[in-house]
DNA sequence: ACTGATCCTGACCGATCGGTCAGGATTCAT
DNA sequence: ATGAATCCTGACCGATCGGTCAGGATCAGT
């Protein structure tokens, strides 16, 4: 073996690690009931033996890493609450963010969105109370305060508004490969460009623009889709 | 066995049918690598050897059974299109209906979601192309008529809107369990309410509504300031 | 009554499953 | 050097996996 590692415990924990890495890769791939602890074993690196001196059954393997998971579900909400430029930039620079955050650990997203759906009720409560109720309430606290500043409607339901940012997310990250053959999506290989659409949604609602109300938020949407005409003026409905 | 089924035909055909029932729960609640065909056969009250007379692998029988489900995913777009009442309306009605066949069918509803995290590129274009495409598409050509008519953004990605729609309610659907545990969420029993609020997310966009708009698109436009209690409002029905 | 086809079953197959076990290395403390 | 503790392995276990097979029913056509 290699002479830098200080001892056995040290060796150990990497070892502990590699299998952890390992059965994370392949729950999120196959899932629980899809994956064998040989597999596990064997994409570690090691025997399978050693998977069980670490781990004493397949389920607890499987606990670890989600306990895991939780450790890594820290959105980054600083920028949104305190950074600079508006409302509005702030609100699209965390949903890129986030969106991004949802595809660069896309294995743990698999994950946990498998989980979500394995899952009965008891477990569900686990999940929200130590995993995300934290993170939620975060973000709904901040657009509570958004309300408060007006920089908000105030007759919304702010965690109606956080599940809808966050939901359209998650289902742009798990639906990406189907958006990506059907012809009227744009927008599939380039979520920046979805956050921008959603956050301009999200702000001005889709019905017609009125009056320019002289909005410095951001620019139109430059990549990809189609351009259509700007809406100068609504025609009459027929 | 009762005496009202005409012959062995008819009575292999109900067979199928349990068969394919039988794997469609087990496979929407454990997943393809959680459910042995034994499972499946003794769920269905038949031998496991009658179920590979009827499937000849494993894998053939998870296919019957998504394709089955795509003969459910038709979406009620025919209101949308050409129902009565403003176009709020009806994208409101659509909106519920749609969430509301979510829960329904939520077997073939998990079944497909699990689907979008096992399968690799080759897949996800049949998916896509023999499942999806067509709903979708129709979708977004009748938003994109409602950009022509006025009655939308026209500067709007109809993709992304519908994107937006859709991508909502299914995490909606799937984070129920999760959002029931949130203190803040008021609205995970009430599909129906999450629904207003979202449509009127959609329509108004969440910065404060600026006074007399002077619109006509919608009926239930509240007299004066808006009543600031989120959520509760009775149930409305399309 | 006979044939051919389909439906369905219990018994069985090799492979793999999750998990165990005895024991060889390796390391730390003494 | 030695004992204790941990790390890790190959060999192995009973159970279950997906799948096969020969054959008993049951039916339609003749």
């Amino acid at each position: 073996m290699s002479g830098s590692a200080p001892g056995h415990t040290g060796a150990g924990g990497r070892t502990s690690r590699r299998i952890l890495a390992a059965a994370e890769t392949l729950f999120a791939e196959h899932g629980f009931g899809g994956v064998s602890m040989s597999a596990i074993a064997m994409r570690a690196g090691v025997s399978k033996a050693s998977v069980f001196h670490h781990f004493s059954t397949k389920n607890s393997l499987y606990l670890a890493v989600l306990l895991r998971a939780r450790q890594d579900t820290a959105i980054h909400l600083q920028n949104l609450e305190s950074g600079e430029g508006s409302f509005a930039t702030r609100l699209s620079g965390f949903a890129g963010n986030h969106l991004a955050r949802l595809t660069k650990h896309k294995q743990m997203s698999r994950l946990i969105l498998r989980e979500l759906l394995r899952i009965g009720p008891r477990r569900a409560r686990q999940l929200a109370e130590h995993v995300f109720e934290e993170n939620f309430r975060h973000f709904v606290t901040i657009l509570r305060s958004g309300q408060e500043s007006g920089e908000l409607r105030a007759d919304l339901d702010p965690a109606a508004v956080a599940t809808i940012l966050l939901g359209t997310n998650v289902f742009f990250f798990e639906a990406q490969a189907l958006l990506r053959h059907f012809r009227d999506v744009s927008f599939a290989e380039n979520p920046e460009s979805f956050t921008e659409m959603l956050v301009d949604i999200l702000l001005h609602g889709i019905r017609p623009r009125l009056a320019a109300p002289g909005d410095t938020a951001h620019g139109p949407a430059p990549a990809g889709g189609q351009p259509v005409a700007p809406a100068r003026r609504p025609r009459a409905r027929q």
